[in-house]
RNA sequence: GUGGCCAUGGUGAAACGGUUAUCACAGAGGUUUGUGGUACCUCUAUUACGGGUUCGAUUCCCGUUGGUCACCCCA
């Protein structure tokens, strides 16, 4: 932005000269022009007019980790290149094609996280946390990185709300976690459709593939050149295959569901039960597999329900994994679960809504609110300095544009803001100790002395 | 990683290959630092970058970069 504008002056200043010089560019290098850098690809600014989507977003994510007793914890962004090979799997496409991986200045091969889970695995064993009460109730909220081809609702670097439950394998945990998913959206005003499955225990998975690739072998003719390839490859993903003929042949295909072990079976049937209870609508999706290696048992994702973004539309997902923190070394049969969800779909998903509901009632006026502070001349400058300061103090917040000098500039800004009062301070109300207090629809003024001001503003601000 | 489409001020758009790149909105400043939601004036673009074709390129061609859509994958 600097290099921009000292750029841009220097050209308005000395416009004439500056053209004959550009083109025979001998000398005149004084005038080479600043680069102005872009975000790196796949890397997005959050602007200060959206800045608003992601406030919200913070609350909602507070007030229902609060409401569910879990604990703001963070991880690193790098960590041990290896930590994510091992724990969300070697052939993955996250860890084999996205991952932002490089050695560091001793040659330690690091990575920068694609997720939150194995790091937050990695910490449980770490630090010891299975002396502590289980299980461990943890939430965060964070950038991660996948290097991946940047589209509408996917950067390279991202966003995520992430909760994760470690110690206990409970199905009502597993329901709680989805819980606390479909709330922290509908709280944001989005409702959110849940799909659900379970992938059992990783030998039932293991049986159900080879039962699957023999299935998928005596159909082959039937499937697109894409899922013949992934036959070998990763036959899981033919389930989720957006190609129809591929759908076809998997409705006729044998399920995971018939493969689970009892007990795998009877989890899932708790967990739905419990869904039930909590009356959170979901759908079972038989073709649900996710992709990272760790899940066991319940898998989900969420879905908004207007899915205009035909691919991005998955707003988030989870699931369990009993095995993931054994595998890093940490205690025999430490269960977990956990979802995280993308908040850069969720403003996709907000704005949607925003846009809908612009639609249906653009003719009406959002109503005025809040205060402003307008000041003139030096003297009142200094004085509303001090007001504004202790009402603010007082948790009155006022909108003040002190910069400025001219009364014509302050009040434009105060109507721009939509506020509903403006206070006016000159040179004449300091001297007697008042202010104007204008009421910016009627345009009716009243003087009131400055030791009433926040009383007054205070029934203002109950009335509105 | 594969394929398609696209690139003009802060934003949204104009401009048969031909003078000074047009318009709206936003922004900054001003119309005697005491009154906004309605006026007026001024300012704000080496047409993404780099090459080429041409007397002449915003317009045509190539490359780069970026955006976007679909696939892959996923949040």
């Amino acid at each position: 932005m600097p290099p921009k504008k000292a750029a841009k002056k220097t050209a308005t200043k000395k416009p004439a000269a500056k053209k004959s010089a550009a083109k025979k560019t001998t000398t005149s290098d004084a005038k080479k022009r600043v680069k102005v850098y872009e975000t790196v690809r796949g890397m997005k600014d959050i602007k200060p007019l959206d800045g608003h989507y992601w406030v919200r977003m913070f609350h909602a994510m507070q007030n229902i980790c609060k409401a569910y007793g879990y604990s703001y914890a963070e991880t690193p962004v790098l960590e041990a290149a290896q930590l994510f090979v091992k724990s969300i799997g070697k052939g993955t496409d996250v860890v084999d094609k996205e991952m932002y991986s490089f050695e560091d200045r001793d040659g330690n091969k690091v990575a920068m996280r694609p997720e939150f889970t194995a790091g937050f695995a990695r910490s449980f064993v770490n630090h010891g946390l299975f002396s502590l009460p289980q299980p461990v109730r943890m939430w965060t909220q964070g950038p991660l990185f996948r290097y991946d081809r940047p589209q509408a609702g996917r950067y390279r670097q991202f966003h995520q709300f992430d909760c994760e439950v470690i110690g206990e394998r409970d199905p009502v945990i597993d329901a709680e976690l989805i819980a606390i998913s479909y709330n922290f959206l509908r709280d944001l005003g989005i409702s959110a459709e849940v799909y659900i499955n379970s992938i059992g225990t990783p030998e039932d998975r293991q049986n159900y593939t080879i039962e699957l690739v023999g299935y998928l072998r005596s159909k082959r003719s039937y499937l697109s050149e894409e899922s013949r390839k992934r036959i070998t490859k990763n036959p899981l993903r033919i389930l989720d295959s957006k190609d129809e003929k591929d759908q076809e042949v998997i409705q006729e295909g044998p399920q995971i569901i018939d493969w689970l072990s009892q007990e795998s079976k009877q989890f899932f049937m708790k967990v739905l039960e419990y869904l039930d209870e909590l009356q959170i609508p979901y759908v079972l999706q038989p073709t649900l597999v996710r992709g990272l290696d760790y899940y066991t048992d319940t898998v989900f994702e969420l879905y908004t329900e207007s899915s205009d973004h035909g691919s991005q539309s998955a707003l988030g997902g989870g699931g369990r994994y009993d095995g993931l923190v054994e595998l890093l070394g940490g205690k025999e049969q430490t269960p977990a679960s956990g979802f995280a969800i993308g908040l850069e779909r969720v403003i996709l998903a907000l704005r949607e809504i925003e846009r809908n509901e612009k639609k249906q009632d653009s003719t009406e006026k959002k109503e005025r609110s809040g205060i402003f502070f307008a000041q003139l001349g030096e003297q009142a400058r200094r004085k509303s300095l001090r007001i504004i300061e202790d009402l603010r103090r007082n948790g009155i917040f006022v909108h003040s544009s002190i910069s400025k000098g001219s009364l014509r500039a302050q009040l434009e800004i105060a109507d721009k803001e939509n506020c509903s009062h403006s206070v006016i301070l000159g040179q004449k109300e300091a001297q007697d100790n008042t202010v104007v207090v204008r009421d910016m629809d009627s345009g009716i003024q009243e003087i009131i002395d400055q030791k009433k001001l926040e009383s007054y503003l205070r029934s203002l601000i109950k009335n509105t």
